[in-house]
DNA sequence: GCCAACGTTGGC
DNA sequence: GCCAACGTTGGC
């Protein structure tokens, strides 16, 4: 069964246009147990992704991607280089997992955080609680179809 | 830059 | 295991 997610980034550091350039992409960096659990025990291949900006001038849904990996040990907690590295983070038992998104469209106009909050189809959307601080966040499929039609349509 | 909300850490 | 202190996220 196919799941629907919405994931953030920051644009400045990797945002759609990043993911667009790289084509595929490990989802490095998430460093909060509840989204990793999310890439870890429910994210399958083939699972559809709204990608959103946050931290930036213009926040909301930005496009989409596709879960095209399963879940593996986050490669940048192992780097001492990395601004991710986690020193507690073991090889052996690595407590950062993490799965490839693929780029699969940027949306021509985004629909906006205002938009998402605005519209009474998408009432009760995790990303427009307040204090919804999770990077990676399921979404229903009635909500992830609106929000692509909204990217669509008008 | 402010600050509310929330997660994590660490003393006890 | 509680909870205060601290750090981070992220909208505004």
């Amino acid at each position: 069964m196919t799941r629907y997610w919405l994931m953030k980034s920051e644009p400045t550091t990797f945002g759609i246009d990043n993911l667009k350039a790289e084509k595929v992409s490990p989802w490095d960096g998430v460093r909060n147990y509840q989204a990793r659990n999310f890439m870890r025990d429910d994210m399958k291949m083939g699972d559809q992704v709204l990608i959103y900006h946050s931290a930036c001038e213009e926040i909301g849904v930005v496009g989409l991607g596709e879960v095209v990996s399963k879940p593996y040990p986050d490669p940048s907690a192992f780097n001492r280089q990395s601004k991710y590295f986690d020193p507690k983070s073991k090889v052996e038992s690595p407590t950062w997992i993490l799965v490839d998104i693929q780029f699969k469209e940027k949306f021509k106009k985004i629909v906006s955080l205002s938009t998402i909050k605005a519209d009474p189809k998408l009432v009760g959307i995790v990303v427009a609680q307040t204090g919804s601080r999770l990077s990676i966040q399921p979404v229903s499929k009635p909500h992830y179809t609106h929000i692509v039609a909204l990217a669509h349509g008008d």
